[in-house]
DNA sequence: AAAGAAACCGAAAAGCTTTTCTGAAAGCTA
DNA sequence: TAGCTTTCAGAAAAGCTTTTCGGTTTCTTT
C-alpha cells in the first residue's frame, strides 16, 4: 500500500514533491513559483520544470488557510429557474472569472430557511464575501449586519439601507420607453402591463407617465395591471382597442405581454408598426426576433447588474464599503415593432 | 488596532477561541462538537454553548486540508445562456446541497481554452469531482484520463467511452412522441425540426420514424430539418401544407418549432387539435402554455439528468467508477394542442 | 588575501482542525 | 488500602503553503 518512492504515490502532488524532485527545500521552491527574488535563475528554472513534470498546482485550502482570503464568494440566488437570475449571475461569474476568484452558487429555491442554511455553510467554508440575487426587484429582508464577511444584493434590493445593493433602474427603463415612442412621433399611447403587486410593473408605469407628463400629455386610459403572460397581453389589447381604438403605440409592462398585444393587433388588422408601435421590457430575445414583426424592447442590462455587483463586492472586500441602493441605466433595443409614423 | 482580549477580535471565531472561552483544550472542544464519545456530558454542553456564544463555525478548508477530501465540486458548464444548461444544473445542485457539498460554478462560454483555466482553477481548489455540462447533445472532447478525480459528463457526452456521461435518451424520445400522436389516432404525421448538425434532432427523427414503422406507417414526406426557430416553424409549416394537405398530425423538433406551426395552421383556419395536432420538444413553459392551444411537448427530464450525474459523481468520488454512456428516460406532457380525433 | 556586501538557500512557524496516543483521575474489587 | 479498570482531558502530529529570519556561500574591494 505504502509507495514511498512513487512520484504519484496518492493525490496531487504537493510543494514538497517538487522540492523534492529539484532539490531544493519547501522554501526555495515556494519562492521560486511565487517569482520572489531571493533564489537564481537556474535555480528557479530547475523548480519550474520539476513542478511542471509533476503537474503541481498549489493546493488554495492551504494557501486560504494561511492567507485568511480564501478567493471564494457565494453566490445566493432565489430562484435558477427564473431568467432574470442567469444574465446578473452570468455577469458576476465573469467579473469573478477575471480576477481568479471563484464562485460558489447556492439556490435557496426561495425559502429563507434554506437561505439560512446555505449561509451558514457558506461561512463555514470562509468565502470572502456573498452576492445575494434576487428574482424579483422588490425589497427583499437583509441577511443581517453581523455577518463576517461584506454582502451586496443584486437585483433585488436589501431592506436595510446600510446594506449596498445594485439594481436595475425600473423608473428610467419606463421613461427611455416612453421617450422613444415619443421620438417616433406616437403620442396616443397606452400601457398594457403585468402583476400590480411587482414593484418593476409600478415603477416602469411611474416612469411612463412621468415621461408623458413632461412633453404635456397622458396616457390613453389608466396602466392597466394584470399577469405577465402573452395571454393577458391578448386580453388586455382586446379590451384597449375596443375602448380607445384610436391609439398609436402600446407599451408593455414585458415581452411577453408585448407578444400577445402583437399577435391581438394582427388578428384585427391593424398593422405593427405602421398604425401601433408597441414595445416590451426584458429584450428575451426568444421573444422579440420570434415575434412580427421583431419586438422594441427595453434591455434592463442585467449582465452589467452582475458585473456591477461583483465589482462592488470586490471593493468591499478590500475595505471600501459602500451601502444604500445603487441604479443602473437601461437600454432601448429598437426592431420592428416600433417606427417613426410616416 | 490589536484588541487582545476582545473575543470577536479577528475574522471568524477558531475552534481555540470557543476552547479557550468553555476552559477546555482544543482537543477537547473537538471531541465534545463532533459527537465523540471522549467528553463527559457536562463538559460537552460547556463546549457546545460556548461555541454556540461565539457562532463558531469549524473552518471547512482545514477540515478540507487534513482530510484530503474538501466536499466541494466543480460544475463546469459550456454556456450558462442556453436554457438547457439551466435546469441540469439546478438538478445537480439540488442533489449535493443535500448532501452538504458545496458547488463551483464555471461557466467556460463555449471556449476550450477557459475551460481548460477553469478546470485547473478547480483542481488547484482541490474539488473532489466535476460534472461537465454540455450545451447540445453531440458528444464533446474528453477532459482526459489524466485527470486526479472523478469527472461526470452531463447532457453532451464525451467522446472518451471510458469516461461516464448522462445524457436524455433522444431516440426514444422521437418515439414516444410518435406513439402519442399514433394513440391519438393521428396517421398522417409530419416532422418538422431543427438544425441537422444537432445530433438530437436527427435522434429524434430517427425515434419518430422507427416507431411509425414499427406500426407500418411512415412519416409523410421526409423530416423537414432547418433551424431550431419559429419562424422556420412558420416557413416550413406553409410548405408543408401546400404540399400534404392531408396531414393530421405534426411532430416539431423543438417547442418554438411547433409554436411557428400552429401560428400558420391557425391562420389557414386548420382547428388544432380536432383537425391536425402538434407537439413538441423540450416542454419550455413560456412557449407551450403561451401558445393557442397550449402545446403537448415531450419534457427532457434535465433536473433528473443534474441529479443524476450528481449522484454518479458521488458514487465515483467514494470510489464506485463506472464508464460509457447512461441514457435517461423523458415522458410526453400533454396539453391541448393534441387530442384524440373524434 | 581579508573583510565586507550581496546573493542565495533552508529551518521554522503560522494558519485551523482532527485524531491518536499518553497521562491522570476516579471508581471498583479484593 | 492496594491494585485494577474505566473514563475523561490534553499534548502533539498531520495536512500544505507562505513568510520571516538566520545562516552559508560567492563576489567585490582594498
Amino acid at each position: 500500500m505504502a509507495q514511498a518512492t512513487d512520484p504519484s504515490r496518492s493525490g496531487p502532488a504537493t510543494l514538497s514533491d517538487v522540492a523534492r524532485l529539484a532539490g531544493v527545500s519547501l522554501a526555495t521552491a515556494s519562492k521560486a513559483l511565487n517569482g520572489r527574488s531571493q533564489v537564481r535563475a537556474e535555480t528557479r528554472q530547475r523548480v519550474i520544470a520539476a513542478a511542471e513534470r509533476l503537474s503541481f498546482r498549489p493546493n488554495q485550502l492551504a494557501r486560504g488557510l494561511l492567507a485568511g482570503r480564501t478567493g471564494t464568494v457565494g453566490l445566493l440566488t432565489s430562484d435558477l429557474e427564473g431568467r432574470f437570475s442567469i444574465p446578473i449571475l452570468m455577469g458576476a461569474e465573469d467579473a469573478f472569472g477575471a480576477g481568479e476568484v471563484a464562485v460558489f452558487l447556492c439556490d435557496a429555491r426561495g425559502d429563507a430557511i434554506r437561505e439560512q442554511h446555505h449561509v451558514r455553510a457558506l461561512l463555514g467554508r470562509r468565502v470572502d464575501g456573498l452576492i445575494v440575487v434576487g428574482s424579483r426587484t422588490d425589497p427583499r429582508p437583509s441577511l443581517g449586519r453581523e455577518l463576517p464577511v461584506p454582502v451586496v444584493y443584486a437585483y433585488a434590493p436589501s431592506e436595510d439601507p446600510a446594506d449596498l445593493s445594485i439594481v436595475p433602474d425600473n423608473v428610467e427603463a419606463g421613461r427611455l420607453a416612453v421617450d422613444h415612442l415619443l421620438a417616433c412621433g406616437r403620442t396616443r399611447i397606452a400601457h398594457i402591463t403585468g402583476d400590480p403587486g411587482y414593484l418593476a410593473a409600478r415603477e416602469r408605469a411611474a416612469g411612463a407617465e412621468a415621461a408623458l407628463s413632461d412633453a404635456g400629455l397622458a396616457l390613453v386610459g389608466a396602466p392597466r395591471f394584470g399577469m405577465w403572460s402573452e395571454g393577458w397581453g391578448r386580453a388586455a389589447a382586446a379590451m384597449l382597442l375596443d375602448k380607445h381604438p384610436e391609439v398609436d403605440a402600446v407599451l408593455c409592462g414585458s415581452d411577453q405581454i408585448a407578444r400577445g398585444v402583437v399577435e391581438v393587433l394582427r388578428e384585427r388588422d391593424h398593422r405593427v408598426p405602421e398604425d401601433v408601435a408597441v414595445m416590451g421590457f426584458d429584450n428575451w430575445q426568444v421573444l422579440t426576433s420570434a415575434s412580427r414583426p421583431p419586438l422594441t424592447s427595453v434591455d434592463m442590462n442585467l449582465e452589467q447588474v452582475g458585473r456591477a455587483a461583483a465589482q462592488a463586492l470586490f471593493g468591499a472586500i478590500a475595505g471600501a464599503r459602500r451601502s444604500g441602493v445603487q441604479t443602473l441605466s437601461c437600454r432601448v433595443v429598437v426592431r420592428g415593432s416600433t417606427a417613426a409614423l410616416s
